[in-house]
DNA sequence: CCCATTCTTGAATGTACATTCAAGATATTA
DNA sequence: TAATATCTTGAATGTACATTCAAGAATGGG
C-alpha cells in the first residue's frame, strides 16, 4: 500500500563508504543512520541488523563493481590493454589514500575472517566470480596466442588478484604514486610473462 | 620494594594473540584479561589502557619476529636459499589457518589505517625495519653477483613485502598448501629476476 | 619481625552501543 | 474522501564495554 521512500542502492553505497572507512566492527548504528540517511528503524526493517546491512551492502559492492569492470573490458581493444588499464586503476585507487576507494571485500576480509562463517563464505564466493572474470580475459589473450608460458589462465589470475590485495595493503604504508605504479608495472610484466 | 609478579613478555604475547585472532577492536578487556592472565587494574596499571596494550604487544612482536629473522639468515648458506625459506615460512603459516600464525602488524594496518596516525605511524616503521632488512639480503645477494636485472635492492624488497601481503589475504579465501606454495614459487623467482 | 611501599584484585562506574517499539505520517485503494 | 495498510520516527531499553578505585595481599628493607 506504500512504498518505500529510500533509494535501496543509495543507502547501500552510503553504508559501503561508512563501511570502508571505519571497518565493520568500528562502525556503530550512529555512523549509519547518518550514511545512509535512514532511522535506526528504517535500517532495521530493511535490513534485519547492522550484519543485514554489512550483507546488502556487500552485494551492492559486487554489482558496482561488476558494471565497472563490464566497462573496463567490454570493447575491442587488445585484452592486455584492458588489464593494464584495469591494474593502473587499482593503483589510482590506492593512491588517492581515500578510503572509500579501498576494496570493501577486501577490508571485510581481512577484519571478519575466521570469525563469521557465513559472511567470509559470502566475501570468499564474490571475491571468486571476480578471479573467473580475470582468468577468462587471460584465457581470451592465450586463445588470441597473445600470451605464452607455463602458467595456465587459473595461475595468472590468482598470482593477479594475490597481487592487488599486496598493493592495496602496501599502499598503507607508501602510498606514493610512483612506487606503487612501479610495483603495478612489474606485477602485470610477471603475471603476462 | 616490590616487583610485579607478571612476565612482561609472556603477558605480551598472549595479548598478540588475542589481537590477532579478533582484530584490535573487537578484542574485549575481558578477551585481554584472559588471554594475558592478568587482571584490569594490572593491565591498567602497566600498559595505561588496551591501546597501550596493543602497542606495547606491536613492540613485542617485533622483538619476537627479529629474532626469527636472525635465526633464519644468519648462517653460511647462500643467501637466496635463506630468503626462499623466509617465503616458505611464511605459506606454512597461511597454510595452518591459525590466526595466531598471522601477522600482527598487516593484520592492525589494515584494521586501524587512516584512524590512529600514531599507531599507523608505528606500524609503518616497523613494517619498514622488515623492508630494510630483506633490502639487505637483497644488497649481499647482488654484490656477490647472483642477481642480476634492472631491478634494485630496494625495489626487490617492496616487491617481496607486497606479494607477501597478497599472500596473507589471499591465503582467506584459498588456504590449500599448493595454490600458495605455487604463488610462493613464482614470487620469488620474480623477485630475483 | 614489623613497617612502608608497591602490586593485585575484582566489583563498581559510567558510557556507548545495537536493537526495539509504539506513536505518528503518508500513500494507495475503493 | 475515508479507510487501511505500510512506512517513518526517534526516544527508550537493556547489554556489553573500557576504565576506575579502594581494599587487601605480598614483598623487601630495617
Amino acid at each position: 500500500m506504500r512504498n518505500a521512500e529510500f533509494d535501496r542502492a543509495q543507502v547501500l553505497r552510503g553504508a559501503m563508504a561508512a563501511f570502508m572507512r571505519k571497518g565493520y566492527t568500528k562502525t556503530s548504528m550512529q555512523d549509519l543512520t547518518q550514511a545512509t540517511g535512514l532511522h535506526p528503524g528504517s535500517i532495521y526493517c530493511a535490513f534485519s541488523n547492522k550484519r543485514g546491512l554489512l550483507i546488502a551492502a556487500i552485494d551492492q559492492y559486487q554489482q558496482d563493481r561488476n558494471e565497472q569492470f563490464k566497462l573496463i573490458f567490454s570493447n575491442t581493444r587488445p585484452v592486455l590493454n584492458n588489464l593494464k588499464n584495469y591494474l593502473d586503476n587499482v593503483v589510482v585507487e590506492c593512491v588517492s589514500c581515500d578510503s572509500q576507494q579501498a576494496c570493501l571485500l577486501t577490508k571485510a576480509l581481512n577484519e571478519i575472517a575466521e570469525q563469521d562463517d557465513e559472511i567470509q563464505h559470502i566475501i570468499s564466493q564474490n571475491l571468486q566470480l571476480w578471479q573467473n572474470a580475470l582468468t577468462a580475459q587471460f584465457e581470451l589473450a592465450t586463445s588470441q596466442g597473445i600470451l605464452q608460458g607455463e602458467l595456465n589462465s587459473e595461475q595468472r589470475a590468482q598470482y593477479l588478484m594475490m597481487g592487488i590485495y599486496g598493493l592495496r595493503t602496501f599502499a598503507h604504508t607508501h602510498p606514493q604514486a610512483e612506487i606503487l605504479q612501479q610495483l603495478a608495472n612489474k606485477l602485470f610484466d610477471d603475471v603476462c610473462r
